[in-house]
RNA sequence: GGGGGCGUAGCUCAGUUGGUUAGAGCGCCGGCCUGUCACGCCGGAGGUCGCGGGUUCGAGUCCCGUCGCUCCCGCCA
């Protein structure tokens, strides 16, 4: 980590421990920070120290200063010192080619110990595995570590440059608050008890979603912000009840101006973090063909193994399940994992995670050489299945002997779904990724509406602010909402290695579509301005057309860092219970504190 | 709410078919060591096998329950 500015000279330093080299040769510096690693040889010592610059050697000489020796003898990991001495090139057989400062070290002539600290409960000087609860619980002792300074340094980086570049776009960075109203986001929301109106509750916000589209009918035209956004739901690897969120909206706009924006604001952050991905413009995908290609709405393109839809090879196929499911409007799906031998253990692994995305079985066929003991196929369907059959599904999924099929019949949801996780678990055990291959694209033309058999009627599919297009992608006039069906709406997700990382919309900008719209979803317009009422009121009095995007910043980091979890890329998270082991959060409460609040527990 | 994995020394882990005194590496403590950089060498301390119950002559190991961590499904863009 190189520093920008040297430091005032004061009595703890005169320079930075990773930045001395061979320029300040001969010449007396000061540094400070922790003691990383103590090499005591009895007469020379050696210690590593090390802050957020770097590490350097001390050395210390018996003779030479008999003082600051036996001072250095007493030092463990992780004291705190200041040392004093001269900057001194080392000779060439004592260079350490692997530290940045290795061609010098710094031969101490006194030495202050600031603070001692207690053996540490897991080792700091190496970035070793630790139980991730001992590390939340001494998080100041984790931060010091090297994968944490590198995340959190590299965070700061993203949204420096997100910042600048946004700023140079003419965008205005303005806050929303916190203590808010329940947005129709969707999840589960934190409420915080009003002690100013007992029985009543403000909610932590889900996104700044109305507040956004407020400003923009305030003309602001253009807005971000850096936000830290809440949903009181259950904890994944790339999820935790609250998360950051890069949040951007403007007016006057069409999709292609989210594009141009979010391509100009991330192509900048990834050049600058050294993360190799295309150059913008990024390529778009039609949601129904990533759902179709790769069993997903975040597909992850970086490797192949995509569906195949097996409907027309199957057509007169005597095995039952495939035809019934065909009948009743359903597909079969089918990929080729490529030439693998799978054990009998490993397919029923396989078949178990089908089960868990839904599926109610899971095909499995080896591709053999000639006709025997069933043409073409070793599975437990071959002997159902006719030549023909056979035949034409392996050229649909051009598959040859050895390789292994996997096939899923069921709605059109399901069967992509399972075969979508399935994929990324091929991918996983055969190491299908190449290591710092990375791929970005939009997911465009996204449904409006989803059918609910259960509750028969449609559900939106985005928060009711999003403004729908017809079939081919157009904006939707009034009397196109009268097909629910056929509509898509105007929003995109950007995926990045198969996450999402941001999605937005164009949103409704005028009053008739909006309500028309919360009409077909079924929020009628007592509840909407009991609601949402003061946007609704916003839009008799002049809106822009306008729209706009949010990205997960959590996740982005950790995607950039290379990092499987997000909550190596956050200073203070939570554990996947939600619970704080750092501060123990959350905590009851005295009852006085409840008394003030109005409220009582059962 | 459901499913999988894990929980043994300060840390990371091993512990066979249930068997006698529970191990290793690192760390820690003490000693020796003047060019190491994961320093080296010698010695030592350190255990509620997550917790509770059960089976058994005998449980780290088997069974039941429970707590915590983690991954996934549900949920959540």
């Amino acid at each position: 980590m190189s520093m920008k500015h040297s430091p005032r000279p004061n009595p703890y330093r005169d320079a930075w421990a990773g930045e001395l080299d061979t320029s300040r040769a001969g010449t007396p510096a000061r540094v400070s920070g922790w003691v990383h690693r103590r090499r005591d040889h009895g007469g020379l010592i050696f210690i590593d120290l090390r802050e957020r610059s770097g590490v350097v050697q001390l050395v210390f000489h018996p003779d030479a200063a008999p003082e600051a020796h036996a001072a250095a003898h007493g030092l463990r990991a992780e004291d705190v010192i200041s040392a004093a001495g001269q900057v001194t090139r080392r000779t060439p057989e004592n260079v350490n080619p692997n530290l940045p400062t290795g061609e010098i070290e710094l031969a101490v002539s006194a030495i202050e110990v600031l603070a001692d600290a207690d053996t540490p409960p897991f080792p700091v000087d190496e970035d070793s595995a630790v139980d991730e609860n001992l590390r939340l619980r001494h998080r100041s002792l984790d931060l010091r570590r090297g994968p944490l300074q590198t995340a959190i340094v590299l965070r700061h980086r993203v949204a420096a440059t997100i910042r600048e570049v946004l700023d140079d776009r003419d965008f205005l960075e303005i806050e929303t608050p916190f203590l808010t109203r329940s947005t129709p986001e969707g999840a589960r929301d934190f409420l915080v008890p009003a002690r100013v109106a007992p029985g009543s509750f403000y909610a932590l916000p889900q996104s700044p979603q109305l507040f956004k589209q407020l400003l923009m009918i305030g003309g602001f035209e253009r807005y971000f912000q850096i936000v830290r956004c809440f949903r009181d739901e259950d904890s994944r690897a790339d999820r935790m009840n609250e998360f950051t969120q890069l949040d951007v909206e403007m007016a006057f706009v069409e999709e292609e101006d989210v594009y141009t924006t979010t391509e100009a604001v991330l192509g900048a952050v990834f050049e600058r973090c050294g993360f190799d991905v295309a150059t913008p413009p990024w390529p778009r995908m039609t949601h129904a063909e990533a759902i179709a290609r790769f069993g997903s709405d975040r597909p992850d393109t970086r490797f192949g193994l995509e569906l195949a839809d097996l409907g027309p090879d199957l057509e007169g196929t005597g095995f039952k399940v495939f035809a019934d499911t065909l009948a009743s409007g359903g597909v079969v799906k089918g990929i080729n994992a490529g030439a693998h031998e799978l054990p009998r253990s490993e397919l029923d692994a396989l078949t178990e995670l089908a089960r868990q995305h839904g599926a109610k079985g899971l095909v499995w066929a080896f591709v053999q050489e000639g006709d025997e003991p069933h043409p073409g196929w070793r599975s437990p369907i071959a002997k159902f299945l006719t030549p023909a059959d056979i035949a034409a599904v392996t050229q649909r999924l051009d598959a040859s002997p050895g390789d292994v099929l996997f096939i899923v019949a069921d709605e059109n949801k399901v069967a992509s779904q399972v075969l979508g996780a399935l994929r990324l678990e091929l991918a996983r055990r055969f190491d299908l990724i190449p290591a710092g291959r990375h791929d970005i694209r939009w997911i465009v033309q996204f449904p409006m509406f989803a059918y609910s058999r259960e509750e028969q009627r449609w559900d939106p599919e985005h928060h009711p602010f999003t403004a729908p297009a017809t079939a081919s992608g157009a904006p939707a006039a009034l009397e196109d909402l009268d097909d629910p069906g056929s509509l898509l709406s105007r929003s995109y997700d950007l995926v990045l290695d198969g996450s999402e990382i941001g999605g937005g919309s164009i949103r409704i900008h005028r009053q008739d579509i909006q309500e028309r719209i919360l009409e077909l979803i079924g929020i009628d317009a007592e509840e909407a301005q009991g609601r949402f009422g003061f946007l609704l009121d916003a839009l008799r009095f002049g809106a822009p057309p306008h729209g706009g995007i949010a990205f997960g910043l959590d996740r982005l980091v950790a995607i950039l860092a290379g990092r499987e979890n997000i909550r190596e890329v956050i200073a203070f998270p939570k554990a996947t219970s939600g619970a704080d082991p750092l501060t123990g959060a959350p905590a009851p409460v005295d009852e006085a504190q409840l008394r003030e609040l109005g409220l009582r527990l059962r």
